[in-house]
RNA sequence: GCCGAGAUAGCUCAGUUGGUAGAGCAGGGGACUGAAAAUCCCCGUGUCGACGGUUCAAUUCCGCCUCUCGGCA
């Protein structure tokens, strides 16, 4: 550790799969230690997607600062890039105003773009050339790429048609190779603790279950619905959330209503699953399993870490 | 009651002209640098409904029984 990085600011992250509680969690340290809160969360990005995504209320988000949470309209595309621009300069305005900055989300790429100081590439990516790599075949796409980066074309899995068009993308737009590209991340001003929540396999399904069923009572039909009548379709990126596409098959009537929710149920647990496989290997997490534990319990050990690392410099 | 079809992996089903079996989904593990709630990779032994018979060998053929689903009464 650097000598001098005793004296940069703590930034907080927490993580962990949907459904653990680590939006009530960031709510009770962001109170505690006046803190301001960064949803890392590709959903809860978009307006007009609440009850699906899991936002707090309004009134719960008014009573802490909350940042990145409705910041386009669900039409939009947004990007992981877009994201740590905007994240970017939310933690460094929380710092401005010695607040504590608190990263929570499930979105591991976003997250991992913040804390481990990703780079991306400063073009945006061109429709006409993505929409031009969409028609050819896997093959073609390889041999393309082989030509350019054979080492990039091996380290893409087979099938995995839009890694290799991104590959390409990324060659077209700067002189250097996409293997190299995809690496690339500076140090980052901050001292990093990772708070992760995670429970037992067994009880996150039954909790998960249960949350789209207080969700469909909390108003999800009509929230898509509504989004659906403004015009969302499937080849919005917003329509990508769980939930939101499998209620809308259902009201374009292609599945049935029980066949959709169940199936909303069974991606929401893929999902985690596969938040937990992303989470599991990232470094320096303190984990809490959160399993037949309440969140005030969570909130005390959590509290703990921040306080041993805080240094009193906060509050 | 009769006729027909079926009973194979947690679920839906393939298959074996007799040499003990395989897909999809679920489930588990993994990857992930501008779509990431996305995208992709790897992992399949289960009394082949029960009991008898034929056979070197039966989940596969025969008989009988049980259950399920159709149809006819």
């Amino acid at each position: 550790m650097a000598p001098e990085s005793a004296s940069f600011p703590l930034i907080v992250g927490i993580v962990g799969a949907t459904g653990t509680g680590k939006t009530v969690l960031a709510l009770g340290i962001a109170r505690r230690f006046g803190g301001s809160i960064i949803s890392a969360d590709s959903m809860q990005v978009y307006e007009g997607m609440d009850v699906g995504t899991a936002k707090l209320s309004l009134s719960e988000r008014l009573s802490v600062p909350h940042a990145l949470i409705d910041v386009v309209p669900p039409k939009e595309h947004f990007s992981v890039a877009q994201y740590q621009l905007l994240a970017l300069e939310a933690v460094n305005a929380a710092i401005r105003l010695q607040r504590l900055p608190i990263l929570v989300g499930g979105t591991g790429l976003y997250v991992r773009a913040v804390l481990d100081g990703y780079e991306f590439l400063p073009e945006k990516p061109d429709a006409s050339l993505r929409s031009q790599l969409r028609m050819l075949s896997e093959g073609e796409l390889r041999t393309r790429l082989r030509a350019i980066d054979p080492v990039a074309e091996r380290e893409i899995a087979s099938n995995d048609v839009r890694r290799l068009e991104r590959a390409l993308e990324m060659s077209a737009e700067s002189g250097d190779l996409p293997s190299v590209l995809k690496r690339r991340q500076h140090p980052v001003p901050w001292r990093v603790l990772r708070i992760g929540l995670r429970a037992e396999r067994a009880e996150l399904y039954r909790r998960l279950d249960q949350r789209v069923d207080t969700m469909v009572s909390a108003g999800m039909e009509e929230e898509v619905r509504r989004l659906l009548a403004d015009g969302l379709n499937s080849d919005d990126t917003a329509m990508q959330g769980i939930g939101y596409k499998e209620l809308s098959a259902w009201m374009r009537a292609e599945i049935g209503r029980d066949e959709a929710i169940e199936l909303w149920k069974r991606r929401t647990r893929n999902y985690a699953k596969r938040q937990e496989t992303w989470f599991r290997r990232e470094k320096d997490v303190h984990w809490i399993d959160v399993s037949s534990q309440t969140p005030d319990s969570v909130l005390a050990q959590a509290a703990a870490l921040v306080e041993s690392v805080a240094g009193g410099q906060d509050r």
